[in-house]
DNA sequence: TCTATATACGATAATTTTAGTCGTATTTAA
DNA sequence: TTAAATACGACTAAAATTATCGTATATAGA
């Protein structure tokens, strides 16, 4: 309950690795799956989707890689949570209104108030903060 | 990701429900199943389980039921959700240290600050203030 | 005492979600 | 031209969650 993905994991692990270097330094899938002991396929598509998302910056051919390209700063990490796995709710009725018994329910109310405390939660933190 | 267990679920619901009553009053699992459209034995289960713990009171044979036992003010959220799904972390290596890549691990530290800050808003929010 | 209705609980099955792999295409430096 | 890198949809495997089954125990009331 309440755990984070591997793909979030793997993203993070990368985010932080690339830090590490020189801000224009390029880093390889292969780097990293090797370096942390992580599956290269798997890494590859979370960081092709984060490149996707505009937080990194792919660059193709041999000696490709990727580097850092935006200010990890300005972006929260409940936004860097939903870029790579959609709408952050606690349940699901908290986006979906496909619950059939949202009429009998009775704890929608109080369950959209936790959900709004863990998302304050996350907003408030930088993905800097967290990879720094 | 990031999701309550329908244990958790149906527990909330089960004490929304029992508070709306007079104190002493009992509640059978079946009045709650049918009127939330809940599986039974599921939801059974759970109230079993919260009976062990003394969230809830049990009383057996027909015309019994459960009531609460716990002033519900005097116990967060977090002790709740452990007390139904046990330790509380976002990632296993919070608790465990079965991690074979631990020494490689570059976000070890950073995830168990996510996670304190997680536990944290969970601790300082009684179970009273969501069932209320 | 018998019966019906309730809780107690371990074992198992079904479902859903998550994790990981495969195959192929595209890009580009050397 | 080749080799090493990213790109990406489809598929498979594994794990976790959700639900059900079967049986035992308790007890109020007829």
């Amino acid at each position: 309950m309440l755990k984070i993905t591997r793909k979030v994991e793997y993203a993070l692990i990368a985010l932080r690795h690339m830090q590490l270097k020189q801000p224009e330094e390029l880093t390889s899938t292969k780097e990293i799956a090797t370096r942390y002991g992580v599956p290269q396929q798997l890494l590859a598509k979370t960081l092709q989707h984060m490149a996707r998302d505009g937080i990194i910056e792919a660059v193709q051919g041999p000696a490709g890689g990727y580097r850092v390209a935006t200010n990890l700063d300005q972006i929260s990490m409940k936004d860097f949570f939903e870029k790579l796995e959609g709408p952050l709710g606690m349940m699901d009725c908290y986006f979906d209104s496909g619950c059939i018994q949202i009429g009998a329910c009775n704890i929608r109310v109080p369950i959209q108030r936790i959900n709004d405390n863990m998302r304050n939660l996350f907003s408030q933190m930088s993905v800097q903060e967290v990879t720094q």
